[in-house]
DNA sequence: CGTGTTGTTCAGTT
DNA sequence: TAACTGAACAACAC
């Protein structure tokens, strides 16, 4: 699931359930998400430590505490969830945080990325060091700029964290859509209208996209059509299914060039 | 048994 | 150098 809207989601969760509680207990039933610490450690190092505010930058998800940082990256099937009670607990559950008030649980079936343990805020920004922009914050000249220092397909560009922070698989097929750009279009090829636009809809697909934590599928969106009709929701033609930046990608040859 | 998956990284190639 | 390609990671569902 993971790109920024799903991210914001479960800061936002992890800001309602996490923040302000004391971790009682870590438990580690699967060390194979611990990125840079043992079990044994994250259990040491934060057991007793309270929660503090979390934020995000593009895909990461960053908490501070009392004690060290946390920070989380959900590879494709990272999730949070809380639970009231110990009951009920999900397979993929790799780490449980036992709070003062339920229990929080980092769930992941492929376990392609994970948890972080950091010691300090200069520990973050190295982890982040590589990061461009958050996609949200990101001004209409940054973008512009990003884009066009370099020859690159538009899609791949866009994917790529170390020029903007955030965007994902689908979200990228869902803004291109919306804006009529072709995936394969080449970044020194936009002019200065095609970057407005471009802009423009990725500010308006992340905006829409937030509030329900995840790309939603709507009536005039082609999310929903990748695995269903296959047809363009504006001109219904059959969309193009081809692979674009190493990644299935969807996309109208009719309404995109 | 083969295919595909909303992410990232790395080795190898163009 | 820059950009691209495919494999690897891991665990499924279909």
């Amino acid at each position: 699931m993971p790109e920024l809207p799903d991210v914001e989601g479960f800061r936002r969760y992890l800001a309602l359930h996490g923040a302000g509680r004391r971790i009682k207990d870590v438990e580690v039933l699967d060390a194979g998400v611990l990125r840079n610490v043992s079990g044994a450690e994250l259990r040491r190092e934060l057991r007793g430590c309270r929660f503090g505010e979390p934020c995000r930058h593009g895909k990461w998800l960053l908490t501070r505490t009392d004690g060290p940082w946390l920070a989380i990256h959900f590879g494709m099937t990272g999730s949070l969830h809380w639970s009231a009670s110990a009951e009920d607990r999900h397979r993929h559950d790799r780490v449980v945080f036992v709070l003062d008030r339920g229990e929080l649980r980092y769930r992941d079936l492929r376990k392609l990325r994970g948890l972080w343990l950091l010691h300090s805020e200069e520990g973050v920004q190295r982890l982040l060091a590589n990061q461009g922009p958050d996609a949200l914050s990101v001004s209409r000249v940054e973008l512009s700029r990003r884009l066009s220092s370099r020859v690159r397909g538009l899609k791949s560009a866009l994917m790529d964290q170390r020029l903007i922070a955030g965007l994902g698989n689908l979200l990228v097929d869902e803004m291109l859509w919306h804006a009529g750009l072709a995936p394969q279009r080449d970044t020194k090829s936009l002019g200065p209208a095609d970057l407005g636009t471009l802009y423009r809809e990725m500010r308006s697909v992340l905006r829409q996209s937030i509030p329900e934590g995840c790309v939603p599928s709507k009536p005039r969106w082609i999310t929903g059509h990748r695995d269903a009709d296959r047809r363009c929701p504006r001109c219904h033609q059959s969309l193009r299914r081809q692979t674009v930046a190493g990644r299935t990608t969807y996309w109208c040859s009719r309404c995109q060039h």
